[in-house]
DNA sequence: ACTGCACGCCGATCTTGACCTCCACTGTGC
DNA sequence: GCACAGTGGAGGTCAAGATCGGCGTGCAGT
C-alpha cells in the first residue's frame, strides 16, 4: 500500500540514485500525493515519505512546493494540448477529426487519469500561475477546434469559439463522468457515442444559418 | 470599492443589526470574498472586513469557515438543480426542452455568475462534504436529462447518462466560456447556437443504432 | 428622569499546522 | 583507518483560524 516502486526497499537502507532518476521518482510520488489529496492537503512530508527519501532531498531538487506542482502541471498541460492538436492534424475528414478528438480525451482519462484530475480538478485555479496554465489548455484545445470549424463552416470566430467550447465541454465532461462512474460502458462504445453526439451536433452547421 | 451595502457607513461607528439581517449580510460578504479569492485564499479577516464587522461576530453566527461555505453552497446547489428540473418539466417538446435547459445555464451564468463560480470552480472538491454536494448537482442535472433521453430514445440507462453528461458539459462549458470571454456574443444568440448544437446532436439518436 | 443591567461588538491574542532549514550518523573510496 | 557526502529527524517562522477581556449603547425599573 505505502510502498512506491522506488529502489530503496531492498533493506530499508537508503539507495543512491542518479539525479535525473531521483527527480523523476520525486515527480511521480508528488503526482500521486497531489492527485489523492489535492494541492493544499498534500504535505511535503507526505511526498518525501511516499518517495522514500527525506525532505531536504526534495528541496535539493525543487525550490518549493509550488514549483514542484507547476513542473507536473506543465508536463501534462502540454500533453493534452498536443493530443488534441494531433487529432486535428491527423486527418482531413472532419468526422474522423471529431472521433479522434473524443478518443484523445478518453485515452487521456483512461490511461492518465491522474494527470487528468491534476489539471481539471486542481484546487489552485485561483493562483494566477496555475490559472494561466489551465486556461491555456482549454484555450488551446478550443482554438485548435475553432480553426477547423471556421475553415469548414465559415461562421464567425466568436461563434466558432462558442461551438468549440461546447464540444470540448461535452468530451471533457463525458469522459470525466465515464471515469467517475467506473467505466460502466466499454471504452470504444463510449467514445463512439460521444463522437456521434458531437458530430451530429456540428456537422450540419454550414448548411443552415445561425438563426434561432 | 471596499464598502459593501451595510448600514455601518453612516459615521464609521458600528451599527446594531438584528441577527437575521446580520446573518444575511455576512453571507453576502462571504460569497463575494469566496468567489473572488477562492476558499483557501479567502481569510476570515477578509470576510469580516468586507462586511464591516469584526471577526468574533462572524464566529457568533457560524461555527467555522467550512460551515459558512457550506451554507452558501447548499443554497446555490439547490437553485441550479431546480432550474434544470423546471426546464425539463416546463414543456413536452424535446427541442424546447433542450433550449430551456441551455437557457437555464446561461441565465444562471449571466445573472448569478458568482454562484456559478462558487459551485463550478470550487477549490474544495477534495473535501468530502463539498465533493458530495457538487457531484450531487451534476448528477441531478444529468439524471433529469437522462430520464428524458431514455423515455424518448430507448437507449440503455448507461448510454443515456453518458449522452446527458455530454450535453450538460457542453452547456456548462459554453456558458462558462461565454462569460469568461466577456459576453462577446449576444446572450440570445449564444443560447441559440449552443441549443442548436445540442439538439442536432441528440435529436437523431432514436433513428440510428449506436454502432461505431 | 436616573441607575444598573444586559447585549452586541471590537482590539489584541493564542494555537495549530505546514513550509522550509540545521546537527548527529552511516556507509564508502583511498 | 580516515575524510566525506548524503540522510534522517528536530526545530524556526509565519500565516490564518479561532477566541477572551473591555466598551459603548439602549432599556427596565423606581
Amino acid at each position: 500500500m505505502t510502498a512506491v516502486g522506488n529502489g530503496a526497499q531492498t533493506t530499508g537502507r537508503p539507495t543512491r540514485l542518479p539525479r535525473s532518476a531521483r527527480r523523476k521518482q520525486l515527480l511521480a510520488a508528488a503526482q500521486e500525493v497531489f492527485v489523492a489529496q489535492g494541492y493544499h492537503a498534500a504535505a511535503m512530508d507526505d511526498i518525501a515519505e511516499r518517495a522514500g527519501v527525506s525532505k531536504p532531498v526534495l528541496y535539493q531538487h525543487f525550490p518549493g512546493k509550488m514549483e514542484l506542482y507547476l513542473a507536473l502541471l506543465d508536463t501534462h498541460c502540454d500533453a493534452i494540448v498536443a493530443k488534441v492538436h494531433d487529432a486535428m492534424r491527423g486527418t482531413n475528414d472532419n468526422k474522423e477529426r471529431v472521433g479522434a478528438a473524443v478518443r484523445a480525451y478518453f485515452d487521456f482519462v483512461d490511461h492518465e487519469s491522474e494527470a487528468f484530475r491534476l489539471v481539471f480538478e486542481s484546487d489552485l485555479r485561483n493562483d494566477p500561475a496555475v490559472r494561466q496554465r489551465v486556461e491555456r489548455v482549454e484555450q488551446g484545445c478550443i482554438a485548435a477546434i475553432t480553426d477547423t470549424i471556421i475553415s469548414d463552416t465559415g461562421v464567425s470566430r466568436a461563434h466558432a469559439e462558442l461551438l468549440a467550447s461546447g464540444l470540448v465541454g461535452a468530451a471533457e465532461t463525458a469522459a470525466q463522468f465515464w471515469l467517475a462512474g467506473g467505466r460502466q460502458v466499454p471504452k470504444a462504445e463510449a467514445e463512439a457515442l460521444v463522437a456521434a453526439l458531437s458530430w451530429r451536433g456540428i456537422a450540419s452547421f454550414p448548411l443552415q444559418g445561425e438563426s434561432a
